[in-house]
DNA sequence: GCTTTACTTGGTTATTTAGCCAAGTAATCT
DNA sequence: AGATTACTTGGCTAAATAACCAAGTAAAGC
């Protein structure tokens, strides 16, 4: 499932990619405060427990997430420390983008 | 079609999807240099030319580009500063990914 | 061992996205 | 004006994604 020869770019792909989602997202930025387990992340972002845990397969595979089982939850905990520099990027074109275009 | 009414994470992703594809990427990356015209953002990524005008189209709208029309020629340049950190971040993790995960 | 809890995986269907071709538009050239 | 160039847009089909339900797995509790 995990992609093995992918190109520079492709793999950059997977990574952007795995972020792209409104839950994944989501997902992803409430761990920036620390790791949660599934049920946490589910009820967060208030989706079926399958559909939650392919997301975070989604990240897991992609790089983002690191998963440790403990007891009978999973634990997922963010694996990059600059994902705050990577959303102030992203936030500053959001805003930016307010002012409609022409066109 | 450009969107109008988002909530704060839509338009966060919508960014993101704006990129989450290898020609838009390659694209982007090479707007850094300075604005180019779709006929050498075709050369660059070697599709068709309304193939490569629909991705464009992607990336304006989600406020990441602008366009100029000058003669017959349509120049596009980046609107955001902040592509470099962004791709940073993503490199980084697209090498941190490189040690397989055991599951 | 049997049950429950907390997940993951398989399978199906619906929606989104991407690609090409063909047609339309707008500026330039003759 | 008619032809050419450089795009954009519409329409269609193929492929990728996402969501749910159902079934499977693994640790804990009784």
């Amino acid at each position: 499932m995990s992609k093995s020869s992918e190109t520079e770019i492709e793999r950059r792909v997977t990574v952007i990619k795995a972020l792209a989602h409104p839950s994944r997202l989501v997902m992803a930025e409430a761990l920036q405060e620390g790791e949660k387990c599934v049920c946490d992340l589910r009820d967060l972002v208030g989706a079926d427990l399958s559909t939650v845990s392919k997301h975070l397969a989604v990240m897991r595979d992609a790089g983002l997430l690191e998963m440790e089982k403990r007891g009978l939850n999973v634990f997922y905990r963010l694996k990059c420390p600059c994902l705050v520099t990577f959303l102030e990027c992203v936030d500053s074109l959001a805003v930016t983008k307010g002012k409609r275009r022409a066109r």
